[in-house]
DNA sequence: CTGTTAGCGCCTTCAA
DNA sequence: TTGAAGGCGCTAACAG
């Protein structure tokens, strides 16, 4: 019995090969299939393989070619489902191209995220897609850019999904995300309806995503009649209970508005809870709407008023940018569109 | 100058070493922090490091160790609610243990899922969570059963999570979800509110959680009082559209019922989302209720009454189990309770 | 505290 | 069509 597989012992390429009677190199050969070899000594190959189940070594195999098969993602949060379409979107992409994804999630902290983009490099992805809202810190921003350099001298490559790219490096493709317009695009339309006095959900400050929606919605508002002062900004975290409780302060306070524009949907579901909550009426009594498009907006009631985003569509698109661009590209945001529900309306009478 | 890291040419720890004239035992030792070094050696070679912007290659150490520093995650879908939850949990565990979290999302397909666990295996993945319904095919259960002798092989781990462990092996470790509780108390609610006919949204056939979940609702109506006559069983996989689909179907179909059980929430948010549209109340004319207790659940209107499952948690539990437990174990199930929101009420009088 | 020496498991020329 | 040999980048003894 050559029983080379017994407990202790880790089997190899050799072990499979002395079974066979070849060399190791033919194993390779034939559980690589790209070489030809000839019909009988494959068969007696495989054999040795079913035999010991055996199963290839990655990181060998990496060694040798510099290239692992993977694809780094670094989120904020995965279960936000913001993060969690375009991560579908990416994985559907890289599975077809043969390669698996690593997930990172921040917590939306840019020091973490640096950190998981030297984990990513010291796992050689093969390419690594930033997803989100990045800092506007300069020192950061210059981090970023260090590591975007460090990424493409390993011969991989960064891309940076719905954020731009940092000052300071030309070596990260960019797939944009329009939020600007989507800030715009919700601002004109409660600022059509008539709202004058609004209530502004923005995200943490001092990031590239709240800055741009914000200073959309600020132009839309304007441009459709809204003076700067209607329009009350308050910041935090961009999850559900951020915008509850945002809006029930906001209540107790006695501040006075008949609309709250959220930043993202998830803030905007956590308004709809607050004002319920508060025995008022929406859209009748206060308007609410969000940016996103996230699927539960559709579900929530009233249906949540929304910039729909192209999510899956956008990770798919950096995905195949990440795995197949010659070179770092910027890819124009694709469309996003004002989805209008029921939870916008006209304000009431005052 | 010894620009050695010029285009083209891969720097190395030989690179870092000479240029902080040390040898490249010495520099592992820094990079690693494993071992005592001058602190003026030390000195240079972060130097070098930080000149080179050098980063470890983890393939050439894994091939040492026989250890990748990798958690993989086999769930259906990452953008469904019930499997992210789960991998955020695990998550958190993997990363404070210092592991990167490789995730596959087979899509329920368990040829799929094998073929991820032989990628996974490629990997040398530390452990490997499975996570949700498995198939119910005894041939499907024999390869699975193979891939965790073979990762237990390896020195590697498989959990499975809210699955129970296949037939043919004791090399995986369980973490259980209690599936058939959770059907039992959704059973036991409706028929407890006086539901006698009740149209149950099974999840596809053939899968340990549809059976699971399906008995156990089947025990709880009938101990209620509800004749299985009295429960229509209708199957499809586990998500929104399809809950929509089936109760708008049964409506056309004039079938006669006063409360839909669904087997998870998607379907069950489906569910309300077909009433509403044919312009019944929710829960005056038709009781709706769910398992899983996903986040949007409690932001549906009504809100949706629901079985809570300790999703992150389990998560956390399966990673815990997977990165330290010396051998294979069974976790028994976190408990389960209902939860009762707005969706579910008495029927209405006849 | 630091250097030397063997590999870890596989792939890829180069020869045969 | 197959085998032999060197090396991918790093770490872990073992000396010194």
């Amino acid at each position: 019995m050559d029983e080379l597989a017994v407990a202790g012992h880790r089997v190899t390429l050799i072990d499979v090969a002395n079974r066979a009677g070849v060399s190791p190199a033919t194993v390779s050969r034939v559980l690589n299939n790209n070489y030809p070899v000839a019909a009988s000594t494959r068969e007696r190959v495989v054999e040795a393989v079913q035999h010991f189940d055996y199963v290839l070594n990655v990181h060998a195999g990496a060694l040798v070619h510099a290239r692992s098969g993977i694809l780094g993602i670094v989120v904020a949060d995965v279960s936000d489902p913001f993060f969690s379409e375009i991560v579908r979107g990416a994985q559907d992409v890289a599975e077809a191209a043969g390669h698996l994804t690593m997930i990172c999630s921040s917590g939306a902290d840019p020091r973490q995220e640096l950190a998981y983009l030297t984990l990513l490099r010291n796992h050689r992805a093969d390419a690594v897609l930033l997803v989100g809202a990045g800092s506007e810190q300069p020192e950061l921003q210059a981090a970023l850019a260090r590591q975007a350099d460090g990424i493409a001298r390993q011969g991989s490559r960064l891309v940076l999904v719905g954020r731009p790219a940092p000052v300071g490096t030309d070596a990260a493709s960019v797939v944009e995300l329009d939020n600007h317009r989507s800030g715009a695009l919700i601002g004109e339309h409660l600022a059509g309806l008539g709202h004058r006095r609004i209530r502004y959900l923005a995200g943490p400050t001092g990031t590239t995503t709240t800055s741009a929606r914000l200073a959309g919605f600020l132009e839309g508002a304007r441009a459709g009649g809204v003076l700067r002062s209607g329009v009350e900004v308050v910041h935090g975290p961009q999850n559900r209970d951020t915008g509850r409780r945002l809006v029930r302060r906001a209540l107790e306070d006695g501040a006075v508005f008949s609309a709250v524009a959220a930043s993202n949907d998830l803030m905007a579901i956590g308004a709809l809870v607050a004002l319920r909550e508060a025995g008022l009426r929406v859209p009748d009594d206060v308007s609410v709407v969000g940016i996103d498009d996230v699927p539960v907006a559709a579900d929530v009631t009233p249906g949540l008023s929304t910039v729909h985003l192209p999510l899956s569509e956008l990770g798919a698109a950096a995905a195949e940018l990440a795995l197949t661009a010659a070179s770092a590209l910027v890819q124009p945001a694709l469309p996003a569109y004002l989805v209008i529900r029921e939870s916008t309306a006209r304000p009431p009478a005052a």
